[in-house]
DNA sequence: CTATCGTAGACAAACGTTTGCGCGACGCTC
DNA sequence: GAGCGTCGCGCAAACGTTTGTCTACGATAG
């Protein structure tokens, strides 16, 4: 019969179907078949063994196998995302962006969650590198974080978002810090706030850092004497926000409203002050950083500085396939500016009129 | 010079080191380096040239090429997960699950979001299938779904997560809706309430079905008549669950209490009864499913069907690495038993109690 | 009729591993 | 001292692609 040669064809167990198998089948060289399915444009191929061909790779939905690929291309068309932790709904939102912008050009996307622990960080990119991932979108940075200057040495293309290390010239996307943080505590101080507390992110994460200074700069400009007692370090977990705030309105003289380095920062204060039987904004008025979803949830609102999360992530991973393209790193940097969003923890009754309605678009379960 | 012959190193650019490269710096064959990298317990290696080599390994850090690897071994030590969405709460906590159990057994995991459509449901199984993921984790699964029948011919391992598909005997690791069903709607009917409204799934997946059915045989049990008008199809977003609770609380004679098929769509419930002037729990009670963090940081809390979320995922991924290493489709389903937690959207005041403190372990950003 | 040329497709090497097999060399026994 | 067992390691094929080069063949021209 036709087709029946020495075809080494082992149709007993469903196997993915591979290039020599096809190329037995239609009595051609592997590569042909490999050109075909590739519109190899420098290469000639006979109108009828092309048209034989491509029925056959229709036929059998034949679909290259990727990993020979990626070991010859060189390439995995595989990003990862390396971030602290995806339930918080910041990292979650940044994620989406990241998938979002990076699929439609063939990409898979891993998550890598580090616990915000720099040996699982590590440990995690060892394995990424290993895996010859294209490039590795970093947001659980630090600074002077060795992992980023082995990134650099092993000339793995990747982008930093959110936090910034060193002062480094790598790519990155992010919120002007010092701005929004300015912009946050200018707001409490035009309410009428004198004792403004600040619940401060780690010293270790730029962050952390801008924030910090931007809250002690608007105080100075504002002709208000920081007091050093109401600067306290609460990280970026909702407990460390609670036990935080509990500190500062224990306080001799305690503040009347806090700025939260965090939005989760603010949400454990909201729930220490109303532990504490205080009222919010009344007693304590309360701003956030970033708004996630929940802040314009919960009751009363969070007032917060609006940072397009979705977006950091799509440009991330734009500036990410702009530098795998090019092969060489590019170390654009852009920054956001953020925007107040005022809410009913700042200002009571305003989350009746339009500001406090943002419906974030939450998909399908 | 010892050691300068004709290896062909080229450390002009630096590229991953590969075992070719050790075999010429130790003056040995590659399949020997390999064997010391694998600790081959079958090959004795003399004990100076193993320890020549470890040496070698260690000064460069080898690492070996997983892309090649996985061509030769046939498996990637990569995992997916495909979901609807994972800026939703739910999805976050159970790929946190899925990635802590698969890490330490040294897999990484793809994320995949189809946003409920089967179009992106199946291109992202394509995409999986070419890259040869060793297994998936399918949580955005429908009735009758042919994503689920072609992984089933394919033969890759895979296990569903929450929904279920076709009456099928995969792998299966979710809660008994239709008992968290019931317990929510007996627990409304113990309250008093007569008139329960229930904010529907799609009829086209096995959650909306099974806990719509376990809300209407509730009421039976209950000795309450059905009313069909008091059952909406909401889905399972925020703004369904909106909408939804708008059409229900316009009814000639409104439903007292709701009963929402899942937490969101609660969040949806809340904020529309918020809208038209009513009060939780007094003038509506809701009742949501999943308990998901935000639940119990909403004001009042949301009464709901607790489900170990994070669980799921690590359950999950300990029977999709069972399947894996057998090589055979266990057909092992988990069903957990889902309990009632009742907060202050269904008893007034209660949130003040122990019941209303859940903390959930939101980490560092 | 032969030299030339263009075309269709085969050949083979390469990507970086893993692993069954086999071969020399050494030491032991009889 | 010949045979045998063991030890240590090299050889080569294989995983499934991609791609530069080379060949065979038919046509055309001189």
């Amino acid at each position: 019969m036709l087709g029946t040669g020495k075809t080494n064809v082992n149709d007993g167990c469903r196997m993915p179907v591979t290039l020599k198998q096809l190329a037995a089948r239609a009595r051609v060289h592997p590569s042909t078949v490999s050109r075909v399915a590739n519109r190899d444009p420098r290469l000639r191929i006979a109108a009828e063994t092309r048209s034989r061909i491509e029925a056959l790779l229709r036929e059998t939905d034949y679909r290259p196998n990727g990993v020979a690929r990626g070991l010859k291309l060189r390439q995995s068309l595989v990003l990862a995302v390396v971030i602290p932790d995806v339930t918080n709904p910041f990292f979650a939102a940044l994620f989406r962006g990241v998938e979002d912008g990076a699929a439609p050009r063939g990409y898979n996307v891993l998550l890598c969650n580090t616990d915000g622990s720099p040996e699982r960080q590590h440990s995690h990119l060892q394995s990424l590198h290993a895996r010859r991932v294209d490039g590795v979108i970093l947001a659980s940075t630090y600074l002077e974080d060795p992992t980023v200057r082995w990134l650099r040495e092993e000339r793995i293309p990747f982008v930093l978002v959110n936090r910034f290390s060193d002062e480094g010239q790598d790519a990155f996307v992010g919120s002007d810090d010092l701005r929004g943080a300015r912009a946050a505590t200018g707001h409490l101080v035009e309410l009428g706030h004198h004792r403004i507390g600040h619940l401060a992110g780690k010293p270790t994460v730029s962050t952390g850092i801008l924030r910090r200074r931007g809250y002690l700069e608007e105080l100075g400009t504002r002709g208000l004497e920081p007091d050093p007692r109401l600067v306290v370090e609460a990280g970026y977990s909702e407990a460390g926000g609670a036990s935080a705030t509990e500190r500062l309105l224990s306080l001799a003289s305690p503040p009347s409203a806090i700025f939260a380095v965090t939005d989760m920062t603010a949400v454990g204060a909201f729930g220490a002050v109303r532990r504490m039987g205080l009222r919010i904004p009344e007693d304590v008025a309360i701003v956030g950083y970033n708004d996630i979803p929940l802040a314009s949830r919960l009751v009363p609102g969070l007032t917060t500085v609006h940072v397009p999360i979705h977006e950091l992530g799509t440009v991330a991973a734009g500036l990410l396939l702009e530098q795998i393209d090019s092969g060489e790193p590019r170390q654009r940097r852009v920054v956001f500016n953020p925007k107040l969003v005022v809410r009913g923890s700042t200002v009571a009754g305003i989350d009746a009129t339009a500001a406090g309605r943002a419906v974030w678009p939450f998909a399908t379960e």
